[in-house]
DNA sequence: GTCTATAACGAGATAGAC
DNA sequence: GTCTATCTCGTTATAGAC
């Protein structure tokens, strides 16, 4: 793999387990073994690696939305493969990259801050979509317009990764993903320990 | 008031926009018009301020906590308030402190760790036992244990405050907030715009 | 593309005068 | 309690050799 790669991925990672006023260039030398100087070759400034890394990783959770969509038998099911999105990104004991940005966000340069609402917005409509089909296929049932419902699921699950990362424990993030699922997907048929296993432990 | 207090405020400020690793003891000199070395006189390490900031802020919130407990009418009221102490601090367009720090986690000294860990559980314990209080009161009606809501509630709070501020739309809270309450405690009697109305501009 | 060397600055922290 | 002065280290970033 490509330099340029691999200084994403350590920079990738740093961000998402100690934020991006938390590591520095000196980090990724030490990690990578190369100097300071090739890692400014490839990202001329941190800001420009920044960006980098959200571009990346908002391209690879689209492919993630898609793969899902691909994949999924129906709403509900579309709801529970995305929280185990997050749950993955939880057990590597790191927080989704932009809930960590979010978290630095007026500090970060404004690429990076446009970026960050660039991902949300994604999340988002994606969402919203997935709401909008689960109650036209009567298979979720929730108040008010999909936009908002997408917008309380994106910002808990946040919040829950959040507060589980603090207490190392990602039970008490799927504890919460479930309740908040089956809440905000309240179907007839309600969800059951499978499902709830299902999110613990996701199809890789 | 005393030079230690105003540090003090100035440190939690800068620590709820812009994380413990986005400001220095030369922003904080700077603001107060005093130099380094005196902030060094009141807090001789950086870790021991924000252990300070972090003690003073769990020690205002939970007065807060014991006010509501005094003035609510009920446990579906004391959610309601406890929601507007949220949209409050964002309204200043600040983050809850430990919801900041909770970021910073990894790169935190360790009696801060501990200091947040204690402020998420004051939060917990004082909701579960509102959750208890309004299920024996048949105020609320909630699957699973009042602890799970709790902390539901707390880690869904968080994380809909922290995308807000990133798109510095308060709007996105205390619609997030509505949605929760009304799901979480789903009792006969819903929750109505009055009620909304209160959340998005609480008493002071 | 990677290196050595260094610039330029800001960080947290301390000594000691007043 | 607050100051000046300073230390040491870490930060982002650049110049120029290989």
């Amino acid at each position: 793999m490509g330099t340029a790669q691999r200084i994403l991925d350590v920079a990738e990672r740093l961000a998402q387990t100690q934020g991006f006023n938390g590591f520095s260039y000196a980090d990724i030398s030490a990690e990578l073994g190369i100097t300071k100087a090739s890692l400014h070759y490839h990202f001329a400034t941190k800001s420009e690696l920044g960006s980098a890394v959200i571009a990346r990783y908002s391209a690879a959770f689209q492919r993630a939305l898609e793969e899902i969509d691909r994949a999924a038998a129906d709403a509900r099911d579309k709801l529970r493969r995305y929280a185990s999105l997050y749950a993955a990104v939880l057990r590597h004991h790191r927080m989704c990259l932009c809930g960590m940005l979010a978290a630095d966000y007026t500090t970060l340069p404004a690429p990076m801050r446009d970026g960050v609402r660039e991902f949300f917005d994604l999340n988002e409509s994606w969402l919203a979509r997935v709401f909008e089909e689960g109650r036209r296929e009567q298979v979720l049932r929730f108040p008010g317009s999909p936009l908002e419902s997408a917008r309380l699921l994106l910002g808990s699950l946040e919040g829950a990764m959040l507060v589980a990362r603090s207490y190392g424990d990602p039970g008490r993030f799927t504890s919460a993903a479930q309740r908040l699922l089956s809440e905000l997907s309240s179907s007839r048929k309600r969800t059951t320990g499978r499902a709830a296993r299902r999110i613990a432990r996701p199809a890789r």
